[in-house]
DNA sequence: TATTGTTATACTCTATAACTATA
DNA sequence: TATAGTTATAGAGTATAACAATA
């Protein structure tokens, strides 16, 4: 009756088990003693952020990329900012915002932190066809994407199930 | 120099943006709302998976497929069956375990749990081929167990790379 | 003695509320 | 008065340690 079924159906377990995956602490920490510092989950994956970003963002813009409020950012920014990971510089455009840009020491650290993990990732697509790979990578892109923009759409209606008919 | 590395570099900020995206607590609480349940993660999670087994599972079972320590599944398990979802019942096989199964009450919950998320996931994905639905189902699932493969050689490792080489 | 599960306690991560400063 | 960020406090979520019962 719905062909859509037949392939989202079994999505959300197989998504639930990703989430799992990657929520274990235990590769973060491997990951950042590999790397020879000693900073916590959101703290690792702030940086990952600023990297990705290639350039300074503002507090708020971390915080809607981690998918988190304010308050929380700030904290671990503190800390960052304390052992010189990260500064904070005044926006040229806005002197109630700040932006957060690594230091060379905090660009270091994420740059031995991510080469690890893609050595991990690497060798579990190992056994990968290069087309495999780069169809992941397009699919994976696409499926954040449209994730959230449906999962915004709902989080608006505020309870509306949003089957995308009208 | 790599022709892995122009695939699989990039990959953690997607896979992290992704996880992000599934740790957002908004919408289970929409999708346990329109349930008509008061449920927190956790116990969402163990019904999906639960359900997703199509048979009871014993404690550690559960906990290894949220990768998780067991104490944490027993918290919920004692507040899911005081509230009759899920029961617990010996296993003929081994007096010391416990099999646990979903009631009647509960098999509803997660039915209903499951249809509001899948049509989330179908209205996200009404745009796209059906071939790139089937695509993206294989390749999450290859690479959600690469992944696992990969991730438990390197906790058991205990701090070696594990680039694949030796 | 090793394993399955439970109870009790502590730590990590994230949210809400109240406040300061600039637009 | 609205917005960007911070401080302080509270609540989820998960782990470690100690224990009970069966294999």
């Amino acid at each position: 009756m719905d062909p859509l079924s037949d392939a989202t159906t079994g999505l959300l377990p197989h998504l639930l088990q990703l989430r799992t995956l990657l929520n274990r602490g235990q590769l973060y920490e491997q990951a950042v003693k590999d790397a020879g510092v000693a900073l916590d989950r959101p703290a690792m994956t702030i940086l990952v952020i600023l990297d990705a970003a290639e350039r300074p963002l503002r507090v708020g813009e971390i915080a809607a990329r981690m998918q988190v409020v304010g308050p929380h950012v700030t904290r671990h920014l503190n800390s960052l900012e304390e052992r010189a990971i990260i500064k904070r510089v005044p926006d040229p455009e806005d002197q109630r915002a700040r932006l957060i840009a690594l230091t060379p020491s905090g660009q270091r650290i994420i740059d031995r932190y991510t080469a690890i993990v893609n050595g991990w990732f690497t060798a579990a697509l190992a056994q990968w066809s290069d087309q495999d790979r780069t169809e992941l990578i397009r699919l994976l892109t696409r499926l954040t994407r449209d994730l959230t923009t449906q999962f915004d759409a709902v989080a608006a209606a505020g309870g509306t199930p949003a089957q995308g008919e009208d």
